[in-house]
DNA sequence: TTGAAAGCGCTAACAG
DNA sequence: CTGTTAGCGCTTTCAA
């Protein structure tokens, strides 16, 4: 039992045709005689000759893996686009090259670059913001990238998402229409565009449209942990609030428990909404009111996308990014 | 703006040295003339030269990507132990080829081909029953592989994990000594060693040890959902039970909803321990008293260990298991 | 300290 | 339908 390394030379010699027609066998090349076929398969068999694919990818130029960068694997939201992202690549026989960047720039910048000396045939990345040095070192790359749940404000690159303004306007439409007229927005950093661009639109518009006035003071911006909402309460109370919309579940969840803690009865006296009905809706009592999104969904989506920017496909879309539809569930959080 | 690909020839043309002399100063080899290296590194930077990843890993025989195999990215339990691998991976200059196996045999063992048709350096395994084909599959190539969180019940492969015999016997013995003397063991299927074998064995020990019979009828097999606890109260309450040891977080939240649903008052009438200290302990209410496992840690010994592998340094374990310190913390699920 | 040259294992024209 | 022949871009002896 020793550094066994079989090759494509051995099968063709052993076989007694030429490493090309082996790779062609190997290749499903049509262009092969099925008796031959069957020879240099048995001894493939035999043998138990595997492939070198990184022979294979410095020979053809394409690795068949695609490299994706994530903030965190640990936080359910990506990890549920990432399963999406995973289960149509190995549906197109692709491998993912998994990459942490806690969010932060350098980390992004540097992980691309390795992900890039790799070859990876194409680029999936989930972050919370898309900034000019990111969109620059984009751009000077030619493989194919997307944006999975996550924006360019600029629409330079392809993404695939949810329209956020609306949904967000859906949502805090719901608490408007049980009487609410102090509703707290509360959301991870603002300069998130997702944050501070989209939803705070959202929110905006449709305090707007039904006459409520804008009061900063009912704008709560931290990070997107449990903890930051387990302490809130009080900021709440102070301001006078009677509803919130968060922007995500686990902060979410830290808020209700926060306001269930201080003795307030929710939804009587506070009404919550959250953004991404994750599991955790629905683990927590009363269970929350939150806006759907098909998460898994605008990962495969992503995916697909990029299968197609990879293979050149002529029917890439016409605009570069692929709205998917969001939903709302009212549950015990609200009225 | 063209398929400008840069090599390393283009590089020693342009700083009139060899190939071999970039080479040196691109993997930072000493021997090389302090000017020269200066003159090197300033042409690759004029360049933009970037080294490609698959030319040296088929020339190197190194691709410094290691393979996981993890049975669903989104089950926080194995995405914290998938964020330890990542994180000293990355300490160490590797990448991490991440592929979903859904706990299925044949994705395993296929997922595992792959992995190693890509030439990755080595593999993290989680999953939930090691099987002698699987350790057939192991034995037959020298990439070497530990288990993360996983246990081999033969001990063939390497693995690092908590002493689970022990951590149950601990949460159970909590329980005993308030009195209770019917207490449901609540886990995933019982295949699985770590359920069937360690768990269960923990839990005989200590009811044995306490003089309690052990009755079968306590014993609740189910798959690890949040849903699969979510039904399960009239079954307990059917069979007398008064405390519950619950393998897994999401079925435990289950389990405590389902009670309370019923209005059932935890802990007075009804305690319950858990095993996996996530986050979803302390977001529901009563907060769950939970066995807490060092699973980020577990997932960065693991891949340290598999580094010692590959580099083959000498002090590798003498044992081939590395048993990480559990705890366990009280919280207002139980008295 | 540096260079020449032989591969690593496979694909991809190009002939035939 | 099959074989020949170049590479792909880099590492690694072996000499110098």
């Amino acid at each position: 039992m020793e550094k066994q390394t079989v090759t494509i030379y051995d099968v063709a010699r052993e076989a007694a045709v030429s490493m090309a027609t082996v790779s062609r066998v190997v290749n499903g090349n049509p262009n092969v005689k099925p008796a031959t076929r069957k020879k240099v398969l048995e001894v493939i068999d035999r043998l138990d000759y595997r492939p070198n694919a990184v022979a294979r990818g410095l020979a053809s130029k394409k690795t068949t893996t695609v490299g994706v960068i994530i903030p965190d694997v640990t936080n359910v939201y990506f990890s549920t686009l990432a399963r999406g992202i995973d289960d149509v690549a190995t549906m197109y026989k692709y491998n993912i090259i998994l990459a942490n960047s806690d969010d932060n720039k350098e980390k992004e910048i540097q992980v691309l670059n390795t992900l890039l000396a790799k070859q990876v045939d194409g680029i999936i990345f989930m972050g919370n913001h898309m900034d000019d040095q990111l969109r620059e070192e984009f751009k000077r790359t030619r493989t194919p990238i997307v944006l999975a749940g996550s924006v360019d404000p600029e629409n330079e690159v392809e993404s695939v998402h949810i329209d956020y303004v609306a949904a967000v306007k859906e949502a805090v439409r719901d608490l408007i229409s049980h009487g609410n007229d102090r509703i707290a927005f509360i959301s991870g950093p603002l300069s998130d565009p997702i944050n501070g661009e989209y939803r705070l639109k959202g929110y905006k518009e449709i305090l707007a449209e039904n006459n409520i006035e804008f009061d900063e003071n009912l704008i709560f911006e931290t990070d997107y942990s449990y903890h930051a909402g387990e302490t809130i309460w009080p900021a709440l109370a102070a301001a006078g609030v009677t509803a919130a919309y968060v922007g995500d579940d686990r902060l979410a969840a830290g808020v209700l428990n926060s306001a269930l803690d201080a003795g307030v009865k929710v939804p009587e006296e506070f009404e919550l909404v959250t953004s991404n009905n994750s599991e955790i809706t629905q683990m927590v009592r009363p269970k929350l009111s939150s806006i759907t999104q098909p998460l898994y969904d605008i990962g495969a989506v992503s995916m697909r996308y990029l299968t197609k920017m990879m293979n050149k496909e002529e029917d890439v879309e016409e605009d570069k990014t692929i709205l998917l539809p969001y939903g709302y569930v009212k549950r015990a959080s609200t009225k």
